[in-house]
DNA sequence: AGACTTGGTTTTATATTGCAACCAAATTGT
DNA sequence: ACAATTTGGTTGCAATATAAAACCAAGTCT
């Protein structure tokens, strides 16, 4: 444990852009993998080794940063063990959005031959989720290029009247 | 211009998980500032190098990967220069979900003390968006816990009735 | 024509990742 | 209780990726 743990060729966290500081954060090679294996019931390090083939030192390596970054916190383990588990901070839970919108591309766009893993549902309904797309303002998604982006702070332009 | 373009460590290629395929494609470094860059306008080299202060030889690499998984696409220039320009594709503009969820989440988690950069409005009404989010069949927001995971083919658990 | 810009490539230095070996504490088997 | 195995790492080394800087050819501007 060096002073200074990880040393990045170059971050992130000084842009202003939120994007940027969410991949300063989460935007690592293994990062978000390790994030969707915690939301899917891994707490253990074993779980999260085995389930990806990850080199333990970088295993180890993500993980401490996850734990700094208040994505995952250590907790004692569930099951009585002695050793410490990983366990997904509110923050964390709130990467939701993107894990499914990483998954939902990743159906339609570069689906694997014997299609997709894993599959979401409303464990309320046992129903299907609708898709996690930008919507309007009253809740109906909309077409894409109807998506602005604007420098925060300046005037929202004026819809097109044609 | 070497036969192996860029051999990446370790690849996702081969997992069968949507997310990991979707990260194989723009979970490098630099690639979803790069897309964030085309979604705000970027067309030209040297736009998503000023923009990104990345290095040259990197961003070439970058670009041409993105390129070779049809997430941009050379086109001749649309201002008559005789360079060539690099433009979303249908399948790259699908990624704005994802853009859009991670600039949500650094928003809230992640905030530069001088607030987001950018801000995302729609075009037909001038009005805010609403939240990347998780939602029911029905269209409402849901709770993230509501969210379940399941092996693809698997039956769908019972919702609990308690 | 000459100066500058664009879009790279090459080289070299540094940072990150993977792999294998190693280790101590915890757990399991007998 | 004791030995064997598992867990959760650390350390060192080799392979790979990124950054910075120099260089270059073609395009564009004056």
């Amino acid at each position: 444990m060096s002073i200074c743990e990880t040393m990045k060729t170059k971050s992130f966290s000084d842009m202003q852009c939120s994007i940027a500081r969410t991949l300063d954060l989460v935007g690592s090679w293994w990062s978000l993998l390790i994030i969707r294996d915690a939301m899917m019931g891994a707490r253990r390090f074993k779980h999260f080794q085995r389930s990806l083939g990850i080199a333990k030192n970088t295993l180890t390596s993500r993980l401490n940063q996850l734990v700094e970054s208040e994505i995952l916190e250590r907790a004692a383990a569930a099951d009585g063990s002695a050793y410490e588990e990983y366990r997904l901070t509110p923050k964390g839970r709130d990467l939701a959005p993107i894990i499914l919108a990483l998954s939902q591309w990743g159906d339609k766009w570069a689906a694997h031959p014997d299609g997709p893993s894993f599959e979401y549902f409303d464990r309320q309904t046992g129903e299907d989720l609708s898709a996690i797309w930008p919507r309007r303002a009253d809740g109906e998604a909309m077409d894409l290029r109807d998506v602005g982006y604007k420098p925060a702070g300046t005037p929202t332009p004026q819809p097109a009247d044609s």
